[in-house]
DNA sequence: CCTGCCGGGGG
DNA sequence: CCCCCGGCAGG
């Protein structure tokens, strides 16, 4: 868990010690696996493609081997259970073959808001198999304000773990409601997955996205921009 | 139900 | 101007 990657969702769960990178060969009919980087292009080189010959001109070699096998990244201990049983929390069915791939998106806490997470530039995940070239789409999300938070601390609000941490651990089914005087109504539906939205700016459907009023609640108004207080198109979160 | 916000109203 | 709210469309 580096400092400058404590975002960083594959970091953090799988920290290094945890993880362990092999070489897989990817030359049709050979499987051989390796565990490092330079052993599988030397494999490659030798076995496959002819012996290197080239001169002595420096810069003049092919890197033909890469493109000839994967860097899988597998866990090791128990890190990768724990994060499968979280994963696991609702799919009903399940009996097929054990490794489930390219799972990465899904695991979030029931509802976080606005915080997401920023997959690593090589989008290489563990327990997938995943070419070296494999790149997920990384997404950013405009966060809001850090001083939005200041008042979460001081108000009501029970539960609501709205720290810019990964899913925790604890993700339990209750829901609490205290229905009483300061405990205001809000209740989420779960969220669909809302699949590929469109394209690059597909059309401007309904405004979407917190305003004042959802983020800090009716018990805040004080806290709104102007224009929200007045029932006004927001100032502060535009879209 | 809840949210965002236009349009209209009052000081 | 500043401030509020009825009421509606879209979830
Ligand atoms: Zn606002």
């Amino acid at each position: 868990l580096s400092a400058d990657c404590n975002v960083c969702f594959v970091c953090f769960f799988y920290p290094q010690s945890s993880v362990k990178t092999l070489f897989k060969c990817t030359w049709p009919g050979c499987g051989k696996t390796l565990s490092t980087c330079s052993g599988i292009e030397r494999h490659v080189r030798s076995a496959h493609l002819g012996p290197k010959d080239e001169g002595e001109d420096g810069d003049c070699s092919d890197h033909e081997e890469e493109f000839y096998y994967t860097e899988i990244e597998v866990s090791v201990d128990t890190v990768a259970d724990t994060f499968a049983n979280m994963c696991a929390a609702s799919p009903p069915l399940r009996q097929l073959s054990p490794p489930p791939v390219h799972q990465v998106e899904m695991a979030r806490p029931p509802h976080e808001d606005h915080m997401y997470f920023q997959l690593p530039p090589t989008g290489k995940v563990v327990q997938a198999v995943i070419t070296s070239q494999g790149a997920a789409a990384p997404m950013t999300i405009p966060v809001p304000p850090a001083s939005a938070f200041a008042w979460q601390q001081s108000n009501s609000l029970p539960s609501s773990p709205v720290l810019p941490m990964a899913p925790t651990p604890i993700s339990p089914p209750f829901r609490q409601r205290s229905n009483s005087a300061s405990a205001r109504q809000q209740q989420h539906q779960a969220m669909s997955p809302k699949t590929a939205g469109s394209v690059p700016f597909p059309r401007k459907i309904r405004s979407e996205g917190k305003k004042c009023r959802k983020v800090y609640g009716m018990e805040n108004r004080d806290l709104w921009c102007t224009q929200c207080r007045w029932k006004k198109a927001c100032s502060r979160f535009l879209d």
